[in-house]
DNA sequence: GATGAATGAGATTTCATTCAT
DNA sequence: GATGAATGAAATCTCATTCAT
């Protein structure tokens, strides 16, 4: 159970207070928004009181910034490390980044929707940061598609709009996919593999 | 100009002063959200006071619902007047509502992102309201994508999937399409077509 | 009396809530401190909520410097148009500068007080623009028993210092006086005008 | 220099971390004012958690009445005991309390200064003992330069007044005396016995 | 003796909203 | 129709203090 939660925002160096704090801030934010969300509401809901925010984070932005800084980080990392372990082959490469960049979705649906929604609640500094890694990851979808389409493998005329709807896509099963629902993280998986690939054109057996 | 305005959240009875509360609203909640925008940014980028805007509308919250309840009536009236002019089979109509769907979203980006995103901020009838006027328009996607896939146009196994993912991917050209970048709305509604029938399965000839 | 607040602190543009806040925060800063008064006990001295302060000026902060800033100029002024309007021997001069300095300090010993007391409350920038101003002070009572040396009509032989004690005990009279004890503010700027020609080593008659 | 530090506020029976601490607080408050000093502040400029203030000191306030308190008494103290050693003339006695008056505020400005300043901060009990104390020492001025008066020694029409402003100017050189100045501690001393010599209105020679 | 973690109370400041003019 | 002045409520953050370890 721990073991899932450090797979995305939690690290092993943090204390329960403040992994208690995340937890609760990640629940709150995605639901209400960063602005929607007070200091109170998410100390109370770790059952602490509003001060002891302030010995785990430097300020409700701090908290903020964790929750992306390091939700981003994981995906980044996810997804290059399926890339490094994937076949060479276009179709290979493109399921890898589409499974990992979507099991991070259905796994962390409130940290991944926040990732994408409250850059903008970020001070300057901090959104560029994360506006950097955000753009590594769609750059891991364009290269893959882009040298599918080079290879003659996909046949799409549009790589790069290709590319931005696919990741769009992929990105929006934060918003609906819900554990107890009718598919498995695994179908939905698949399904997403299935629609990535009729996307880019290709027209082949979906291999995997 | 006016025209324009007029085809998403303004209207006809509007004045003017309401008119240019609306605009105001319409850039700063798409800017920094609705929590994170004040009545006083609003009132002071229309150049009034924050006690004109309380003329015009009963509260703050009653400017975000007209801006979400008038964007998202149109959208779907211009969604249901595509499907209602467009010939009967499955390409024509989901090329049909595709065009009508991204075109709304690229003439009116920030009314669509906000529509999009500031839903939990409604008070709970409200946001009831909006969910429905949204599933509305899902659903007329949805039936477009099921019938080409049930008279086998379409060859997709997961028409729901499908479906979702192309709203998705559609609605997303809200969040970075430029009016002043490569792409000419009529290229970009064009592309989607063309993606959204390569996810759906089918392999014929775009013909538009 | 108003008239008599203006010759202080307060300035013709002053708004009537304005002036009432001020009022209420020199009696009090003048009591507790600036770090020992809350904005909620100037606000409520003040008949006025909390918020009200922040329409009259743009933080606690500001309020602290209005009063340091205006007080100082006042004073300084008062000092220097005493100076040139008096006759031009070193008795008339120093006697010109310590009543100005003396009656200043009677009639506003809150606002002198806090001159003093509260410059280290000051943001630096803030901080070294009262300083220079009360360095001015000083050195106008320097120079007045400096020349008066110089002209062996004050016969010192620490002038500088006994410039320093004079200042000091002419500024002290804030601390202490009551306009409801004994001694009239004339009775005790001419004992200071008698005490300070002593001070600086003035064997003749006092003639004022 | 402990010997030094145990001349005013250190007492021999207080263990290492209470000098510490009182050394810290004696430092910051003087600086920032009672209310503008945490315990926080305290506590990491004595290296040690804010929790272990309270093991030395009851509370911030209980520090704060230490320092006043018996830096106070020590002040009295040791004008007392100049007084009880000096010869009993007039010129004498006030060379005596002022020499022993100035070395105190010399040696612990910023002890003073606190004992000056803050007595506004302590609670109502506390303030009326020191108060106390400090008019105990006024009436060792008034009392000698009153007998020098009387006895025609001293040559000052209002010597109520000249005591006030000679302590006055003899407790602010803890305001501006810095020990790596041009003058020494017994220069300064020397010089204020003249000047107070001079305010009281004493013509002969200053002998010492 | 010392501290890290926690907190209740309170500080400054903001904000949506009202209302007399 | 419009606003300037005002405010109650609440938001973020700080601080003196406690207590289990």
């Amino acid at each position: 159970m721990k073991k899932t939660d450090e797979q995305s925002v939690m690290r092993p160096g943090d204390s329960a207070t403040t992994r208690v704090l995340l937890r609760a801030g990640i629940e709150l934010i995605a639901e209400n928004g960063y602005h929607g969300t007070t200091v109170g509401a998410i100390a109370s809901a770790a059952q602490l009181s509003p001060a002891a925010l302030y010995l785990s984070f430097e300020s409700k932005h701090a908290l903020l910034f964790t929750i992306i800084d390091r939700g981003g980080e994981t995906l980044l990392q996810m997804t290059e490390d399926a890339l490094y372990r994937a076949p060479s082959d276009p179709v290979s490469r493109l399921n890898a980044i589409v499974a990992a960049h979507v099991r991070q979705h259905l796994h962390f649906p409130r940290e991944s929707f926040i990732g994408n929604t409250e850059l903008r609640s970020l001070d300057p500094g901090s959104r560029r940061l994360a506006i950097m890694r955000r753009d590594s990851q769609q750059r891991l979808f364009d290269r893959a598609i882009g040298d599918g389409a080079s290879a003659g493998v996909f046949e799409t005329q549009y790589p790069l709009e290709t590319s931005r709807a696919v990741v769009t896509a992929c990105t929006a099963v934060a918003n609906w996919y819900r554990p107890d629902g009718l598919l498995s993280a695994d179908e939905v998986i698949e399904r997403y593999q299935h629609i990535s690939l009729h996307a880019v054109g290709y027209h082949g057996k979906s291999h995997s």
